[in-house]
DNA sequence: CCGAGTCAGTTGCGTTTAGCAACTGACTGC
DNA sequence: GCAGTCAGTTGCTAAACGCAACTGACTCGG
Protein backbone atom coordinates (compact mmCIF):
# COMPACT_ATOMS: atom_id res chain seq x y z
CA UNK A 1 0.00 0.00 0.00
CA UNK A 2 0.91 3.23 -1.24
CA UNK A 3 3.76 5.33 -0.01
CA UNK A 4 1.45 7.52 2.37
CA UNK A 5 2.70 10.87 2.82
CA UNK A 6 5.10 10.28 4.71
CA UNK A 7 5.97 13.13 6.41
CA UNK A 8 9.62 11.39 7.87
CA UNK A 9 9.97 12.55 11.28
CA UNK A 10 6.62 11.84 12.28
CA UNK A 11 5.83 8.67 14.26
CA UNK A 12 1.72 9.22 13.36
CA UNK A 13 2.56 9.35 9.84
CA UNK A 14 5.34 6.46 9.86
CA UNK A 15 2.85 4.46 11.53
CA UNK A 16 -0.41 5.26 9.21
CA UNK A 17 1.93 4.49 5.90
CA UNK A 18 2.37 0.87 7.59
CA UNK A 19 -1.09 0.14 8.69
CA UNK A 20 -2.92 3.36 7.34
CA UNK A 21 -5.03 1.98 5.12
CA UNK A 22 -8.72 0.93 4.83
CA UNK A 23 -8.08 -2.95 5.32
CA UNK A 24 -4.84 -3.18 7.34
CA UNK A 25 -6.33 -2.65 10.69
CA UNK A 26 -9.39 -4.03 10.20
CA UNK A 27 -7.21 -7.50 9.47
CA UNK A 28 -5.17 -6.82 12.87
CA UNK A 29 -8.61 -6.29 14.59
CA UNK A 30 -9.34 -9.89 13.84
CA UNK A 31 -6.34 -11.65 14.28
CA UNK A 32 -6.11 -10.44 17.80
CA UNK A 33 -9.95 -11.73 17.97
CA UNK A 34 -8.26 -15.02 16.97
CA UNK A 35 -9.48 -15.20 13.33
CA UNK A 36 -5.86 -16.42 11.59
CA UNK A 37 -6.79 -18.11 8.49
CA UNK A 38 -7.63 -16.75 5.04
CA UNK A 39 -10.77 -17.84 4.26
CA UNK A 40 -12.34 -17.12 7.68
CA UNK A 41 -10.43 -13.18 7.44
CA UNK A 42 -11.81 -12.97 3.81
CA UNK A 43 -15.79 -14.19 5.31
CA UNK A 44 -15.47 -11.53 8.25
CA UNK A 45 -14.59 -8.83 6.65
CA UNK A 46 -16.17 -9.34 3.32
CA UNK A 47 -12.56 -8.11 1.55
CA UNK A 48 -11.98 -9.52 -1.54
CA UNK A 49 -9.66 -12.34 -1.92
CA UNK A 50 -6.90 -10.35 -4.34
CA UNK A 51 -6.62 -7.41 -1.45
CA UNK A 52 -6.58 -9.73 1.09
CA UNK A 53 -3.28 -11.49 -0.01
CA UNK A 54 -2.06 -7.91 -1.01
CA UNK A 55 -2.40 -6.84 2.71
CA UNK A 56 -1.08 -9.92 4.47
CA UNK A 57 1.69 -9.98 2.03
CA UNK A 58 2.85 -6.37 3.40
CA UNK A 59 2.17 -7.06 7.11
CA UNK A 60 4.32 -10.28 6.68
CA UNK A 61 6.86 -8.23 5.06
CA UNK A 62 6.71 -5.38 7.41
CA UNK A 63 7.32 -8.21 10.42
CA UNK A 64 3.43 -7.12 11.68
CA UNK A 65 2.20 -10.40 10.71
CA UNK A 66 4.12 -14.25 10.30
CA UNK A 67 2.98 -17.24 8.55
CA UNK A 68 2.82 -19.93 10.61
CA UNK A 69 1.86 -23.55 8.56
CA UNK A 70 -0.96 -25.18 10.28
CA UNK A 71 -1.20 -28.96 7.68
CA UNK A 72 0.61 -30.05 5.11
CA UNK A 73 -1.22 -31.94 2.33
CA UNK A 74 -2.06 -28.73 0.94
CA UNK A 75 -0.10 -26.73 3.07
CA UNK A 76 -1.69 -23.91 4.39
CA UNK A 77 -0.74 -21.09 6.38
CA UNK A 78 -2.41 -19.35 9.26
CA UNK A 79 -1.37 -15.67 10.06
CA UNK A 80 -0.46 -14.79 13.12
CA UNK A 81 1.13 -11.44 14.98
CA UNK A 82 4.32 -10.65 15.69
CA UNK A 83 5.37 -8.34 18.77
CA UNK A 84 5.75 -5.66 16.46
CA UNK A 85 2.01 -6.72 15.71
CA UNK A 86 0.80 -7.20 19.28
CA UNK A 87 2.52 -3.54 20.17
CA UNK A 88 -0.56 -2.20 18.06
CA UNK A 89 -2.83 -2.91 20.85
CA UNK A 90 -3.31 -0.04 22.41
CA UNK A 91 -3.89 2.08 19.14
CA UNK A 92 -6.43 -0.48 18.27
CA UNK A 93 -7.82 0.08 21.90
CA UNK A 94 -8.20 3.73 21.35
CA UNK A 95 -10.06 3.75 17.77
CA UNK A 96 -12.50 1.26 19.55
CA UNK A 97 -13.10 3.41 22.60
CA UNK A 98 -14.08 6.26 20.54
CA UNK A 99 -16.39 4.39 18.44
CA UNK A 100 -17.65 3.21 21.81
CA UNK A 101 -18.04 6.77 22.55
CA UNK A 102 -19.27 8.47 19.75
CA UNK A 103 -20.67 5.56 17.61
CA UNK A 104 -22.46 2.83 20.40
CA UNK A 105 -25.71 4.50 21.56
CA UNK A 106 -26.29 0.98 23.32
CA UNK A 107 -22.99 0.84 24.94
CA UNK A 108 -20.13 -1.22 23.44
CA UNK A 109 -20.60 -3.70 21.32
CA UNK A 110 -17.29 -5.60 22.95
CA UNK A 111 -15.81 -4.74 26.11
CA UNK A 112 -12.33 -5.35 26.96
CA UNK A 113 -11.70 -7.19 30.10
CA UNK A 114 -8.41 -8.55 31.93
CA UNK A 115 -7.81 -12.14 31.54
CA UNK A 116 -7.46 -13.10 35.22
CA UNK A 117 -10.13 -11.19 37.11
CA UNK A 118 -12.43 -10.24 33.98
CA UNK A 119 -12.84 -6.76 35.03
CA UNK A 120 -13.55 -4.45 31.85
CA UNK A 121 -10.46 -2.04 31.05
CA UNK A 122 -9.46 1.42 31.36
CA UNK A 123 -7.00 3.16 28.84
CA UNK A 124 -5.45 6.04 29.73
CA UNK A 125 -2.64 9.32 29.06
CA UNK A 126 -0.73 9.97 32.49
CA UNK A 127 2.03 12.03 33.98
CA UNK A 128 4.36 9.85 36.14
CA UNK A 129 5.53 12.54 37.94
CA UNK A 130 2.04 14.00 39.04
CA UNK A 131 0.29 10.30 38.93
CA UNK A 132 -2.83 11.63 37.40
CA UNK A 133 -4.63 11.30 34.27
CA UNK A 134 -3.98 14.23 31.91
CA UNK A 135 -7.17 15.12 29.12
CA UNK A 136 -5.85 16.23 25.73
CA UNK A 137 -5.95 19.84 26.38
CA UNK A 138 -3.22 19.01 28.71
CA UNK A 139 -0.90 17.53 26.36
CA UNK A 140 1.96 19.58 25.02
CA UNK A 141 4.27 18.29 22.44
CA UNK A 142 8.09 19.03 21.94
CA UNK A 143 10.61 18.07 19.60
CA UNK A 144 12.27 15.13 20.67
CA UNK A 145 15.66 13.73 20.04
CA UNK A 146 14.94 11.82 16.91
CA UNK A 147 14.06 14.72 15.43
CA UNK A 148 16.77 15.52 12.45
CA UNK A 149 16.13 19.59 11.43
CA UNK A 150 14.28 22.55 11.27
CA UNK A 151 12.14 22.29 14.78
CA UNK A 152 9.34 24.99 13.51
CA UNK A 153 7.99 26.66 16.47
CA UNK A 154 4.19 25.28 15.92
CA UNK A 155 3.34 23.23 18.90
CA UNK A 156 -0.23 22.23 20.15
CA UNK B 1 -14.00 8.17 3.09
CA UNK B 2 -15.72 5.61 1.53
CA UNK B 3 -18.10 3.91 2.85
CA UNK B 4 -15.55 1.53 4.76
CA UNK B 5 -16.66 -1.69 5.15
CA UNK B 6 -18.60 -0.97 7.97
CA UNK B 7 -18.96 -3.84 9.88
CA UNK B 8 -21.65 -2.40 12.22
CA UNK B 9 -20.93 -3.38 15.82
CA UNK B 10 -17.89 -2.49 16.01
CA UNK B 11 -16.59 0.51 17.42
CA UNK B 12 -12.96 -0.10 15.69
CA UNK B 13 -15.01 -0.26 11.84
CA UNK B 14 -16.88 2.28 12.66
CA UNK B 15 -14.39 4.62 13.77
CA UNK B 16 -11.83 3.58 10.72
CA UNK B 17 -14.88 4.50 8.56
CA UNK B 18 -15.10 8.03 10.13
CA UNK B 19 -11.56 9.09 10.29
CA UNK B 20 -9.48 5.79 8.55
CA UNK B 21 -8.56 6.99 5.30
CA UNK B 22 -5.12 8.26 3.98
CA UNK B 23 -5.13 11.65 4.80
CA UNK B 24 -7.71 12.26 8.08
CA UNK B 25 -5.97 10.92 10.81
CA UNK B 26 -2.96 13.25 9.69
CA UNK B 27 -5.01 16.45 9.23
CA UNK B 28 -5.84 16.05 12.72
CA UNK B 29 -2.63 15.54 13.92
CA UNK B 30 -2.11 18.83 12.46
CA UNK B 31 -5.28 20.50 14.13
CA UNK B 32 -4.06 19.12 17.57
CA UNK B 33 -0.59 20.46 16.70
CA UNK B 34 -2.47 23.87 16.21
CA UNK B 35 -2.26 24.38 12.36
CA UNK B 36 -5.85 25.20 11.90
CA UNK B 37 -5.73 26.98 8.04
CA UNK B 38 -6.53 25.71 4.87
CA UNK B 39 -3.37 27.06 3.40
CA UNK B 40 -1.22 25.68 6.21
CA UNK B 41 -2.55 22.46 5.92
CA UNK B 42 -2.35 21.90 2.66
CA UNK B 43 1.55 23.17 2.86
CA UNK B 44 2.35 21.24 5.77
CA UNK B 45 0.35 17.88 4.60
CA UNK B 46 1.10 17.94 1.08
CA UNK B 47 -2.25 17.54 0.14
CA UNK B 48 -3.73 18.66 -2.83
CA UNK B 49 -6.20 21.08 -2.61
CA UNK B 50 -9.13 19.11 -3.26
CA UNK B 51 -8.63 16.49 -1.38
CA UNK B 52 -8.18 18.51 1.36
CA UNK B 53 -11.40 20.71 0.91
CA UNK B 54 -13.23 17.18 0.93
CA UNK B 55 -11.73 15.73 4.21
CA UNK B 56 -12.42 19.24 5.90
CA UNK B 57 -15.86 18.74 4.73
CA UNK B 58 -16.31 15.61 5.75
CA UNK B 59 -15.13 16.35 9.55
CA UNK B 60 -17.32 19.23 9.81
CA UNK B 61 -20.10 17.05 8.71
CA UNK B 62 -18.88 14.67 11.35
CA UNK B 63 -19.15 17.00 13.68
CA UNK B 64 -15.19 16.36 14.73
CA UNK B 65 -14.17 20.04 13.82
CA UNK B 66 -15.94 23.18 12.97
CA UNK B 67 -15.70 26.00 11.50
CA UNK B 68 -14.70 29.51 12.98
CA UNK B 69 -14.39 32.54 10.76
CA UNK B 70 -11.06 34.06 11.47
CA UNK B 71 -11.49 37.31 9.39
CA UNK B 72 -14.18 38.97 7.16
CA UNK B 73 -13.27 40.32 3.88
CA UNK B 74 -12.86 37.51 2.41
CA UNK B 75 -14.16 36.11 5.21
CA UNK B 76 -11.97 32.87 6.08
CA UNK B 77 -12.14 30.06 8.10
CA UNK B 78 -10.16 28.38 10.45
CA UNK B 79 -10.75 24.83 11.51
CA UNK B 80 -11.33 23.40 15.18
CA UNK B 81 -11.57 20.02 17.15
CA UNK B 82 -15.02 19.78 18.42
CA UNK B 83 -14.68 17.91 21.69
CA UNK B 84 -15.73 14.48 19.51
CA UNK B 85 -12.30 15.35 17.86
CA UNK B 86 -10.37 15.97 21.11
CA UNK B 87 -11.28 12.83 22.24
CA UNK B 88 -9.64 11.48 19.33
CA UNK B 89 -6.37 12.33 21.24
CA UNK B 90 -5.54 8.94 23.15
CA UNK B 91 -6.04 6.97 19.52
CA UNK B 92 -3.19 9.69 17.65
CA UNK B 93 -0.84 9.28 20.81
CA UNK B 94 -1.27 5.43 20.72
CA UNK B 95 -0.34 5.45 17.23
CA UNK B 96 2.41 7.85 17.74
CA UNK B 97 4.18 5.57 20.07
CA UNK B 98 4.07 2.28 18.03
CA UNK B 99 5.69 4.52 15.23
CA UNK B 100 7.93 5.80 17.58
CA UNK B 101 8.65 2.40 19.39
CA UNK B 102 9.27 0.15 15.95
CA UNK B 103 10.58 3.09 13.21
CA UNK B 104 11.85 6.09 15.57
CA UNK B 105 15.65 4.50 15.51
CA UNK B 106 16.90 7.40 17.18
CA UNK B 107 14.18 8.49 19.43
CA UNK B 108 10.81 9.94 19.41
CA UNK B 109 10.70 12.68 16.67
CA UNK B 110 8.20 14.62 18.96
CA UNK B 111 7.45 14.02 22.70
CA UNK B 112 4.28 14.52 24.72
CA UNK B 113 4.93 16.35 27.81
CA UNK B 114 2.19 17.46 30.63
CA UNK B 115 1.75 21.29 29.93
CA UNK B 116 1.80 22.09 33.54
CA UNK B 117 5.02 20.04 34.50
CA UNK B 118 6.79 19.56 31.26
CA UNK B 119 6.91 15.80 32.03
CA UNK B 120 7.10 12.84 29.27
CA UNK B 121 3.51 11.28 29.26
CA UNK B 122 2.93 7.11 29.29
CA UNK B 123 -0.05 5.93 28.02
CA UNK B 124 -1.80 2.54 29.42
CA UNK B 125 -4.29 0.11 29.53
CA UNK B 126 -4.81 -1.07 32.95
CA UNK B 127 -7.11 -3.19 35.35
CA UNK B 128 -9.23 -1.14 37.24
CA UNK B 129 -9.88 -3.69 40.15
CA UNK B 130 -5.94 -5.06 39.75
CA UNK B 131 -4.38 -1.89 40.04
CA UNK B 132 -1.83 -2.64 37.47
CA UNK B 133 -1.21 -1.98 33.58
CA UNK B 134 -2.40 -5.08 31.11
CA UNK B 135 -0.13 -5.88 28.21
CA UNK B 136 -1.48 -7.47 24.98
CA UNK B 137 -1.68 -11.01 25.68
CA UNK B 138 -3.73 -10.64 28.76
CA UNK B 139 -6.75 -8.92 27.37
CA UNK B 140 -9.37 -10.65 26.18
CA UNK B 141 -12.53 -9.66 24.35
CA UNK B 142 -16.51 -10.03 25.15
CA UNK B 143 -19.53 -8.71 23.61
CA UNK B 144 -20.53 -5.49 25.35
CA UNK B 145 -24.36 -4.56 25.99
CA UNK B 146 -24.42 -2.76 23.02
CA UNK B 147 -24.31 -5.95 20.79
CA UNK B 148 -27.22 -6.58 18.44
CA UNK B 149 -27.48 -10.10 17.72
CA UNK B 150 -25.02 -13.62 16.48
CA UNK B 151 -22.61 -13.64 19.27
CA UNK B 152 -20.47 -15.65 17.81
CA UNK B 153 -17.71 -17.70 19.64
CA UNK B 154 -14.72 -16.51 18.55
CA UNK B 155 -12.77 -14.36 21.42
CA UNK B 156 -9.32 -13.05 21.47
C1' DC C 1 -6.60 52.39 -10.17
C1' DC C 2 -3.84 48.65 -11.90
C1' DG C 3 -1.07 44.69 -11.32
C1' DA C 4 1.00 41.34 -8.04
C1' DG C 5 0.12 38.58 -4.06
C1' DT C 6 -2.60 35.67 -0.64
C1' DC C 7 -6.01 32.51 0.81
C1' DA C 8 -9.50 29.25 -0.08
C1' DG C 9 -11.41 26.89 -2.83
C1' DT C 10 -13.37 24.40 -7.74
C1' DT C 11 -12.84 21.98 -12.12
C1' DG C 12 -10.86 18.70 -15.35
C1' DC C 13 -8.12 14.94 -16.48
C1' DG C 14 -4.97 11.07 -16.15
C1' DT C 15 -3.10 7.48 -12.85
C1' DT C 16 -3.66 4.27 -8.83
C1' DT C 17 -6.19 1.58 -5.98
C1' DA C 18 -10.14 -1.00 -4.85
C1' DG C 19 -13.94 -4.25 -5.69
C1' DC C 20 -16.10 -8.04 -8.13
C1' DA C 21 -16.24 -12.23 -10.49
C1' DA C 22 -14.39 -16.01 -12.62
C1' DC C 23 -10.58 -19.26 -12.83
C1' DT C 24 -6.59 -22.33 -10.93
C1' DG C 25 -4.64 -25.77 -8.10
C1' DA C 26 -3.83 -28.81 -4.38
C1' DC C 27 -5.79 -31.37 -1.98
C1' DT C 28 -9.99 -34.35 1.18
C1' DG C 29 -13.86 -37.30 1.66
C1' DC C 30 -17.58 -39.81 -0.11
C1' DG D 1 -14.05 -39.52 -9.96
C1' DC D 2 -17.07 -35.81 -8.56
C1' DA D 3 -18.35 -32.26 -5.04
C1' DG D 4 -16.34 -29.42 -1.69
C1' DT D 5 -12.78 -26.49 0.82
C1' DC D 6 -9.03 -23.39 1.20
C1' DA D 7 -5.88 -20.16 -0.67
C1' DG D 8 -4.78 -17.86 -3.90
C1' DT D 9 -4.31 -15.38 -9.17
C1' DT D 10 -6.05 -12.93 -13.18
C1' DG D 11 -8.82 -9.58 -15.65
C1' DC D 12 -11.92 -5.97 -15.94
C1' DT D 13 -14.62 -2.00 -14.24
C1' DA D 14 -15.48 1.66 -10.81
C1' DA D 15 -14.00 4.68 -7.38
C1' DA D 16 -10.42 7.51 -5.17
C1' DC D 17 -6.36 10.18 -5.55
C1' DG D 18 -2.84 13.67 -7.41
C1' DC D 19 -1.68 17.37 -10.22
C1' DA D 20 -2.22 21.50 -12.53
C1' DA D 21 -4.80 25.19 -14.01
C1' DC D 22 -8.55 28.37 -13.08
C1' DT D 23 -11.87 31.39 -10.09
C1' DG D 24 -12.95 34.80 -6.76
C1' DA D 25 -12.64 37.89 -3.05
C1' DC D 26 -10.10 40.46 -1.30
C1' DT D 27 -5.20 43.58 0.29
C1' DC D 28 -1.34 46.30 -0.62
C1' DG D 29 2.27 48.93 -3.05
C1' DG D 30 3.18 52.21 -6.40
Amino acid sequence: MPDQPVDEGCSIAATLAAVGDRWTLLILRDLFRGVRRFEQLRSDLGISRNLLTDRLQRLVELEIVHRVPYQDRPIRHEYRLTAKGADLSPALVALMRWGDLWYAVDGPPTLLVHDTCGTPLDQAVSCPACHEPVGAQHIRSRPGPGRMTETTGADR
